[in-house]
DNA sequence: CCTGTGACCGGTA
DNA sequence: ATACCGGCCACAG
């Protein structure tokens, strides 16, 4: 079946959650989904959040999974970047593990 | 149209 | 605590 939804409808939704992301803070991939209304979309996020043009000034650093970790592989290029840009803002990170999450932020 | 692929998630062993 | 599994759903080939 396709899509059963306005896809570029609920991207738009996406990078406005996002983008409303408090510095310092961060917000899983479900998390986003569900503020968004679209519980269970999380790989969509992870998705848009891939096509982003590099020059973009959405932080979608300020998303990770929701285990607490960078979803990326360790040392890999793009971890590096996202974990050096996290680091710049305050997160408090233990082991690779972020501990500042987003739980009981409102929109 | 059908199949494989993810920057995902929650439950289970 | 970690590892695996099945469900999830738009998208690319």
């Amino acid at each position: 079946m396709s899509s059963c939804i306005d896809t570029s409808e609920l991207k738009q939704i996406i990078m406005q959650i996002v983008a409303s992301i408090p510095q310092g803070k961060v917000a899983s991939y479900g998390q986003v989904a569900k503020l968004c209304g679209y519980s269970g979309y999380g790989r969509y996020v992870g998705s848009i959040l891939k096509r982003l043009p590099s020059s973009t000034t959405l932080p979608w650093h300020r998303v990770i999974n929701a285990r607490g970790v960078i979803s990326f592989p360790i040392g890999s290029e793009a971890h590096i970047k996202q974990l050096s840009l996290l680091f710049k803002e305050g997160v408090d990170s233990e082991n690779g593990k972020i501990s500042m999450r987003i739980y009981g932020w409102s929109i």
